[in-house]
Order: structure tokens, then C-alpha cells, then sequence
DNA sequence: ATCAAAAGGTGAAATAATACATCTTTTTAA
DNA sequence: TTAAAAAGATGTATTATTTCACCTTTTGAT
């Protein structure tokens, strides 16, 4: 973490997740959250929960976008899912275990604020309205990332590739333009490939005039033609 | 659905559901939701819940092996998930949407019985701790396909009809030896490649004594080298 | 019992994907 | 500022995978 002292980055006045959760809760329960919550900075590349570890706390991602990932026995990476702020993350394992099954990690500048578990999950358990809507705002992480999952288990790289870069024109920086946060390798492991693979096929849909990529600036010359090529698979 | 009278045709004294459930809940509680559950049988084959139906109910599944299908727009299909009873499906929908995302299919003989969401609801909103449990039991569904995926995502065939023969071995039968639920087209449809990838596959781990295969029947002579290949990729 | 359809199986050709060697460009740290 | 390291890029050889044509066996309906 890059900070150890409880420094105050932003205010918690015009927090998202505050304005949320007190729709469903007092604004003394809230206060309770609030005492014991941190707020952190981290820098692209930085992890922010670590696959393994006890998972001691959530965390409210208000700005920055993150990659869930895997490693497996071999220390290969598989990026399972590409998420943007506004998400509460580290949710995996509120039904589930008490070590993390996967690495969350800045693939741009974030903040956030820590959540203590025992306390959100206290309040909730007393006020289930409220649970509901953060097992929803947990599972919305997920959701997208199930997706992936299909596309990656049934379809050719060319598909993978134009399904990756219409999810994250779409989902992540909702522009037909912009500037990728992820390295070639991560791409790769995002799309479950080779690193080469990823970029010949990016070269290719270049050539196609199906985008255009100048380094990490890429522009979707042609969606309609990109959803043809993940339709088709 | 195989049945449409209200017939029993096992007794609810046993059921696993009303065990749980009643640690958690009152006995005239659990009554609601038994008054209005059906008892269900399903063949082989049959279709359990329906992708884009409006999900109406829950299954408890008492008996059986089923498995979860995704049908994407090209009519082809992908298993997602294999699981046993006792299970509780149509959970996918809990928090999410209102209609499957998913169709779930008798891969063996099953029975069970519905539970309506409403009442299962309103029940697990008043009690939390129940509700707790039955999150778990639905998320145990999902649990095991996680893995499946990551598998599918960054490993070759070989790997990956490994680690399917031994979750088979582990998670459904219980057993090194076993009749397979599953035609080769399905094998091939939950592996992530073609049925003739599939049938070279495993006549090449039958040949290189990792196996045998005959028919349907198939028995994991060398579970040790098969989690080797599966640890290879 | 018979026929048709579905599932299982095989080998070879075509295609897709990876691995490798090598080079260039960009980043990072001293 | 510079050197080292990391990332990006490319073409080719090797390997993996799919597709196809074809055949056999099993299953299910009449």
C-alpha cells in the first residue's frame, strides 16, 4: 500500500458508496463504517488485494480501474476480469472463503477507502435490504467477467481479441478511442494467449482498417465489423 | 417437466432442505414453502430451467447429476458447470436478473422440488442467517466452475481434458472408475473444443495407460500423471 | 425386428496458435 | 544522461487444433 497514514485524501461527502448506503442505514451506522475506514492511493501496477492472503477488509474502489488476477501453480497470470470505479471489491469472498482467491491490482492510478468486514457485515445482517444491495454491488463484478469467461472458452483468438476490445471500448473507458492500460503480455493473459498472438492479430485487424493502434492508443475504426468477428467467433 | 400432477413421489421427512432449513428457521415457517414446493422427476435430457425463461422458481435437487448450458447466438453450446445433488439451482438469478442466463439439463435421472423465490425470499429477508445459508448453497454451484474456466482459459486440450476427467473423478462420482454422463459432443462442448479433439484425446491417454476407456465406462488408472498433465497444461 | 438417426471413431489435410530467434522501441533506475 | 531492463514487434518453424470425409456402432422409434 502506498500509504500508511491515515491521510485524507478526498471527502467523504460526495462518496458514492456513502450516498448509497445511507438509502438503507442511519447516518450513525454509517459513522461506524466511516471511523474505521482508510483511505488509500495506489499507482498503476500496484497490488491492492493479494491472492492467498486473509482477506481482512473490503475495499471501495472510487476511482481508477483494476484487473482481478489469477496465478496459478506454474506462476502463469490469467486476468479474469477488468473492472472500472464505482465497485466494492474483495467481495469474493464474503460468502465464501477468508483467503482471497485472486489478486486485485491498479492497471491505472486508483483510490479507494478500506471497509471493515466484521462492521458491514454486522449492519447488513441487521438491515437486509441493505445486504441486498451490496451482495448486488459485490456480484456486478462478477457479472461481466462470466461473459469473458464464455467468450474465452469457445471461440478463436480473433474472436477473443475483437470481444476484448469491444468490452473494454464498452464497458471500461466507454470511448471508440482509447489509450490501453494493459500491456501486450496482460492482454494476453486477459485473452488467454500468447503475447505474439495478441499482437499479430492486432496488426492484422490494423491492416484490416478494422482499428487503429499506435502503441497503446487504439481507436475502433469499425465495431460492427469487430461484432461480426466475435459473433462469428 | 415430466409431471404435471401434484404427485409425491418421495418423502419430505428425509429431505436434506427441510434439515437444513430448520436449523435456521421455524417448523411453520418451512411449511409455507413445503405447501407450495411440487415434486419434480426428470429423465436424462430433460430440461430443467430454461435459458431466457422467466425464472420462477427454485429447484431444490434431491437425486441426479445435471449440467449447466450456455447457448450463445450461433446455436452453439458450452457447459459451464457440472454439479451433484444436493444442490440448489435457479440460484444464479437470486440477485441478478429475472430470467436464466443459463439452461440446466438432466445429464442423469433426477428429482427434486420447487421452492418459490417469493416465499424464500420474504423467509430469508426476516432471517439472516438463513439467508446467509442459502447464498452458500447457491454460490456452491458456481464455486466449481471458476475453476473450470481458469482451466479452459490457459490450458491446452490435454490439460484441460485432464482436469475435467479428474474432476469428474473427484467432484461427481466420487470414484476412479465411472460411467460417463456426458456424450463426447458434451465432453467436447464442457472442454472447449471439437468432439474429434475429445475422442483422440482419450484414446491417446488410453494408450499411454492413463486411462481406459471403453464406451461410456472410463477408469483413471494414473490419477498421479494425469494431475501432471494437467499441472503441464 | 427393422430402419433411420445419432453417437462414436479414424486418419489426413488444412488452419490456428505457440515458441523461438532476433530486433527495435520505450521505460526505469542509477 | 545513460545503461539496463522491459515491452513491443516481426517472420518462421514447430506444434496443436479443427475440419472433413468416411466408416462403424449404438440407440430409439415404428
Amino acid at each position: 500500500m502506498t500509504q500508511i497514514n491515515h491521510q485524507r485524501y478526498f471527502d467523504c461527502e460526495d462518496c458514492l458508496f456513502k450516498t448509497i448506503s445511507c438509502q438503507y442505514i442511519q447516518k450513525e451506522e454509517f459513522e461506524k463504517l466511516r471511523a474505521k475506514s482508510v483511505q488509500l492511493r495506489y499507482k498503476k501496477g500496484e497490488v491492492i488485494l493479494k491472492q492467498g492472503a486473509k482477506s481482512t477488509h473490503f475495499l471501495f474502489l472510487r476511482k481508477g480501474i483494476i484487473k482481478f488476477n489469477y496465478e496459478d501453480e506454474n506462476g502463469k497470470n490469467l486476468i479474469l476480469s477488468i473492472n472500472k470505479a464505482p465497485a466494492l471489491i474483495g467481495g469474493a469472498n464474503l460468502v465464501n472463503a477468508e483467503f482471497n482467491l485472486f489478486s486485485v491490482c491498479a492497471i491505472e492510478d486508483c483510490e479507494g477507502c478500506t471497509i471493515d468486514v466484521g462492521i458491514l457485515t454486522r449492519i447488513a445482517l441487521g438491515n437486509t435490504l441493505y445486504l441486498f444491495k451490496m451482495l448486488q454491488f459485490i456480484t456486478d463484478v462478477f457479472r461481466s467477467s462470466i461473459f469473458n469467461f464464455i467468450s474465452l472458452a469457445h471461440k478463436q483468438v480473433n474472436g477473443r481479441i475483437a470481444d476484448i476490445l469491444l468490452f473494454l471500448s464498452q464497458n471500461i473507458y466507454m470511448s471508440n478511442e482509447f489509450v490501453l492500460s494493459l500491456s501486450r503480455q496482460e492482454f494476453a493473459e486477459f485473452a488467454g494467449c500468447s503475447k505474439e498472438n495478441v499482437i499479430h492479430t492486432l496488426r492484422k485487424f490494423h491492416n484490416e482498417g478494422l482499428i487503429k493502434v499506435e502503441g497503446k492508443k487504439i481507436l475502433l475504426n469499425d465495431p460492427e465489423r469487430l461484432q461480426k468477428i466475435s459473433k462469428h467467433g
